[in-house]
DNA sequence: TCGCTTACGATAACAGTTCCTATTATACGG
DNA sequence: CCGTATAATAGGAACTGTTATCGTAAGCGA
C-alpha cells in the first residue's frame, strides 16, 4: 500500500525551514518572499501547495484568523492567538484548561464540537509604540 | 455639521429586513438572493455597500469568521459564535463573564486588547443527522 | 424648482488562493 | 548505476469574494 509518498524536495524543505525559523505566523506570501532567497524561482503555487499538504499531514498548522489572509505555524499544538488589528501580526496566547468551554458550547447549541479557537484583537507593542510617536 | 446623513432607501430597508428576519448569520450573497425577491435588479455592490455602511454605523454586526466569506448579524451585542465545518452555518453561543480573559491575554502578550471572539467549530445538528443517514 | 449630496446599477479592478499543463526531478527496482 | 514511473515543479490562467469606479437617478433643503 503505497499510501501517500511524499518527497522531501528542496522547495518543501525550504518552506518548512523558513516556517520553523520564525514565530511570527507568516502568510503564504511572507514565506514565498523568504524562501526565494534559497529557491529564487520557486512559484507561489508551490508554496501554497506545500503549505496545504503539510498542514493536511499535521506537520504544520494553518491559522484561519479573521484577517484576509491565511497564516501558518510550525507549532502544531498551540491553539490561542492574538492578532494586531493594525499590522495583522499574529502571536500566541499560551494557556490550557478549555475543555469545559467546548462542553458548554456543545450543551448550549446541540453541535458536536470538534475544536475551538479564541482570537483576541488588539494593538501589538510595536504598533502601539509607533502610534505614540506620531 | 451634517455628519453623515443616511437615507433609508428601499434597498437598504430590504437588506436590513431580510437580515433581521433570520438568525442564520447570512453571507452577502445569501442576502443578495433574499433581497432580489423584493428588489429584483438590486446589484451585489449595493448589498456590500449597505452592509458595510450599516456595520460602520453599528446598526448591524459583521462576523469575520474563519471561513472564506464574511457573515452578517442584525444582533449587535452577541459575541460568541459556533460554525459548522460542513455547511458553514454560524450560530450563537450565549454567555458572558469574559473580561478576565482579555486581561489574561493582555498580561501574557503585552498587547492592548480591544476585543476578542471565541469561535467553536463543529457539526450542526442538521448536518449530523444527514451524516448519520448516509 | 434648482442644485447638492447620497445612492444606485453595472461593471471593472483587485487580492488571495486554487487549478491547469507541460516539464523536471526524485525515489526506487533491477 | 541506470531506467522508469510518477510526484512535484514553474508559470500562468482562472476563480472567488470583495471593493472601487463611473455615469445616472433620486431625495432633500433653500
Amino acid at each position: 500500500m503505497s499510501s501517500e509518498s511524499f518527497r522531501l524536495t528542496p522547495q518543501r524543505r525550504a518552506i518548512l525551514d523558513e516556517l520553523r525559523k520564525v514565530t511570527s505566523h507568516p502568510t503564504a506570501s511572507d514565506l514565498y518572499e523568504a524562501v526565494r532567497a534559497r529557491c529564487p524561482n520557486i512559484s507561489l503555487g508551490t508554496v501554497y501547495r506545500n503549505l496545504d499538504s503539510m498542514s493536511r499531514q499535521g506537520i504544520i498548522q494553518c491559522i484561519d484568523t479573521a484577517g484576509r489572509q491565511m497564516r501558518f505555524d510550525a507549532e502544531v499544538n498551540a491553539h490561542y492567538h492574538i492578532r494586531c488589528v493594525e499590522c495583522g501580526r499574529v502571536d500566541d496566547v499560551a494557556d490550557e484548561t478549555w475543555e469545559k468551554l467546548e462542553r458548554m458550547a456543545s450543551d448550549a447549541t446541540g453541535y458536536e464540537v470538534l475544536s475551538h479557537s479564541v482570537e483576541f484583537a488588539g494593538i501589538c507593542p510595536r504598533c502601539r509604540g509607533q502610534a505614540e510617536s506620531r
